[in-house]
DNA sequence: GGACAATTTCAGGAAATGCTGAAATTTTTA
DNA sequence: TAAAAATTTCAGCATTTCCTGAAATTGTCC
């Protein structure tokens, strides 16, 4: 029955701006501050702890943890001789963030990807349903590409992620050289060697 | 007073799926629809055009407008002898998902940086306020990371990206390799030669 | 299986967000 | 500078989302 500390100013601080930032997300506030919470606490807490904590109702903070259970956010522990369940973060930032991604991959770029590869097999019907289809295989080819490539990188130990990153720009150095050499039109980003 | 046409089916489709999906990115349905149709348009359209097809009223339109323009989203265009503003896209959707980027960086990932450096600033007063900023640290830090290297990508023309997604893989093998040589511990990722 | 502890569900009130039409403002043209 | 056209603002209603306490359910121990 110990008594719940007040939370320090600290993670005070960072766990409001987490639920502020959550909203922007999708996310509500209180799902947000849950998380927060979690990511400082040095062991794991149980749903009675963080309503008291956060002053939410119970029944707020099952459906909180409940939510974030969904996003695969959360990992759950016993501790023994205790029934009930304890909530922690993944000790790991790298891996939040991979299961975070992935999770939003699932729920919004499948199903985005497989509207539009339906709607790329209609046949059109105008030129204006023809520019459409234009656009959205546009669309469709950039999203393949950028998830291809982030499935290389989850691929990843964490730390070689970290080290792909680094090497962000020298190999961006290098393409810009072989763009140069094969005379690719200029851009606002290729300029002229004025300064 | 060219009479609207009523959006072919194929659009419709499009239209209303960004409408849901505005909703999960904090952005709201009608502004997700007015920039679907946008997107799609072999043309620049004006407010009325948009309020007409989407059934909107026109106030919502002005505002949706505004909020795009102030994610940066849409290119303001004239047409000769006609006062009307017109709206478009950029035609180039690699243009469009950076200027997203960074908007989204300017609102979210600086104030959630700055609030984190300044916390790192303070003197912990327990373990767990200790704990507490080890943790903001490393999150400090990955977004860090995360972040110098999107801003090299994003320096890059479309197609100079473009080829840099594609080199993950090949860079992605090249790392495992290094990672297998200087005898990191395996992980689930790193599979034994069976295949 | 019964008693108790922990958790979840859910109806409905509270709060937040979205949308509209009317009025105000700005811009253009003559 | 007056009139007309285009746009924006905003008060208030509508809709959606959030949050709570009470009741129902699930799980555990003896």
């Amino acid at each position: 029955m110990s008594q719940i500390q007040p939370l320090p100013s600290l993670n005070r601080q960072f766990v409001s701006h987490f639920g502020e930032m959550g909203s922007r997300w999708g996310i509500n506030r209180t799902v947000g501050q849950i998380y927060a919470l979690l990511f400082l606490s040095p062991r794991a807490l149980n749903a009675e702890e963080i309503a008291e904590t956060l002053e939410f109702s119970r029944s707020n903070v099952s459906m909180g943890l409940k939510e974030l259970q969904s996003w695969r956010l959360v990992n759950l522990r016993h501790q023994p001789g205790d029934r009930r369940e304890y909530f922690e973060a993944p000790q790991d930032v790298w891996e939040i963030f991979r299961r975070l991604a992935e999770e939003r991959r699932r729920r919004e770029i499948e199903p985005t990807q497989s509207m539009l590869r339906s709607a790329l097999l209609e046949e059109a019907q105008s030129d204006d349903e023809r520019h459409a289809q234009q656009r959205m295989q546009e669309m469709y080819e950039l999203i393949e590409k950028l998830m291809t490539w982030f499935d290389d990188v989850q691929r990843l130990q964490p730390e070689t992620a970290m080290q792909l990153m680094g090497m962000g720009a020298a190999v961006t150095r290098v393409l810009e050289i072989k763009d140069k050499l094969t005379g690719r039109a200029k851009s606002k980003d290729t300029k002229d060697p004025q300064d």
